[in-house]
DNA sequence: TTAAAACCTCAACCCAAGTTGAGGTAAAGC
DNA sequence: GCTTTACCTCAACTTGGGTTGAGGTTTTAA
C-alpha cells in the first residue's frame, strides 16, 4: 500500500471539504502530514478516517477542541486498530444519549412554559432541568416576591 | 399596573443576564425600550416575558435571527397572548422533534460506523440522514473506486 | 519548454452572541 | 451638597471554526 502519497488537494475533495480546512486541523494538532521535497504536505491514508471521524463528530456536537483529545487516547505507535476507535465513538455516544435525553426534557415543558406564562427564572422547569444547574452560576436573583407576581 | 418603568439593572438582575446583553438585544432588535427623561431605558413588564421565552429558545438551540423572525409574527398593536405565545413555541417544539430524531439517528450510526471503518462519504448512512442531503451542496467527489477501495 | 494548475505561508477577515473598557452623565443615599 | 452607584454610547475584543487573498513556488500537461 502506497504511504504518506496523498496530496492535500486529492484528500480535500474526496472529503468534500476545503484544502484550508485541511491546514486548519494541521495547525490545531488534529491531523499530520509529511513534505515532499517541494514543500508539499503529503498524507497517509491513515488521514481520511480521521477527517470522517472529525465530521461525524462535529456532525453529533463535539468540539474540535474535544476530538483532539479524544484523537490523544489513539496510540501514536501504531496505527489505530477497529478496537480504539470503536472506543472514541462510544464515549461519544454516552454524551449523546445525555443530548438527547436534555431535549427530550426541554421538548416537553417547552410548550408548557411558553404557553402558560410560569417561565420563571426561578421556578420553571424550563430553566432547570438538571444538568444546566452547574452551569448557571450564581444565577439570576430573585428581586422580591412582589415583583414575581407582577411578571406578565 | 406600573407601565415603563424597569431600569435596565433590575431587570438584567431578574433576567440573570449581563446590561449587556440587554443592550445587545436591543440593538439586534428583539426587545424594545423607550426612555425617561435622562435617557435611561426603561422597560415594560412584557420584556421580562421576551427575555424568558428568548432564554428558553436559544436552550433548545434556536438562534436569535430565528427568534427575532418568532417574534415578529406577534401582534405589534397589542400584548401577546397567552396563544400567541403558544403559536410561537408550538412551531419550535417540531423542529426540537426533528433535531431530536436526527440526532437519534446518529446516535445509532455512530459507534457501528465509526468502527466498522466504513466511514465514507459516498455510502456510509452516518453522513447521508435526509435532513443532512440538502445541506451538502454539490458534496464530496468520489475520486474511483480503486480509491475508494483503499481506505484504511 | 512553457503555461496552467496546484501548492506554499501568513495575515486578515467572517459569523454569532455577546463582553469589556473608556470617557462621560444621571440618579440615589447620606 | 456630595459621593457613590447606575446608567449612557461607541469601539474594540473574544471564541470557534474556519475562509479569503496576496505574493510566491512547484508540479503537471501539452
Amino acid at each position: 500500500m502506497a504511504d504518506a502519497n496523498w496530496s492535500v488537494g486529492k484528500v480535500a475533495k474526496r472529503c468534500g471539504i476545503n484544502i484550508s480546512a485541511l491546514h486548519f486541523y494541521e495547525q490545531q494538532g488534529l491531523i499530520q502530514s509529511s513534505r515532499n521535497t517541494g514543500n508539499q504536505r503529503r498524507y497517509k491514508p491513515e488521514v481520511l478516517r480521521r477527517i470522517s471521524v472529525i465530521k461525524a463528530a462535529q456532525k453529533v456536537g463535539v468540539s474540535l477542541d474535544e476530538i483532539k483529545q479524544a484523537f490523544e487516547s489513539l496510540p501514536n505507535n501504531r496505527t489505530p486498530t477497529v478496537e480504539d476507535w470503536q472506543q472514541l465513538s462510544k464515549n461519544w455516544q454516552r454524551m449523546l444519549d445525555g443530548r438527547i435525553a436534555y431535549l427530550q426534557t426541554l421538548r416537553n415543558n417547552l410548550s408548557g412554559c411558553i404557553g402558560c406564562g410560569c417561565l420563571s427564572m426561578t421556578s420553571c422547569p424550563l430553566y432547570n432541568p438538571d444538568d444546566q444547574l452547574a452551569e448557571l452560576g450564581s444565577g439570576p436573583v430573585l428581586l422580591d416576591q412582589a415583583e414575581e407576581n407582577a411578571r406578565l
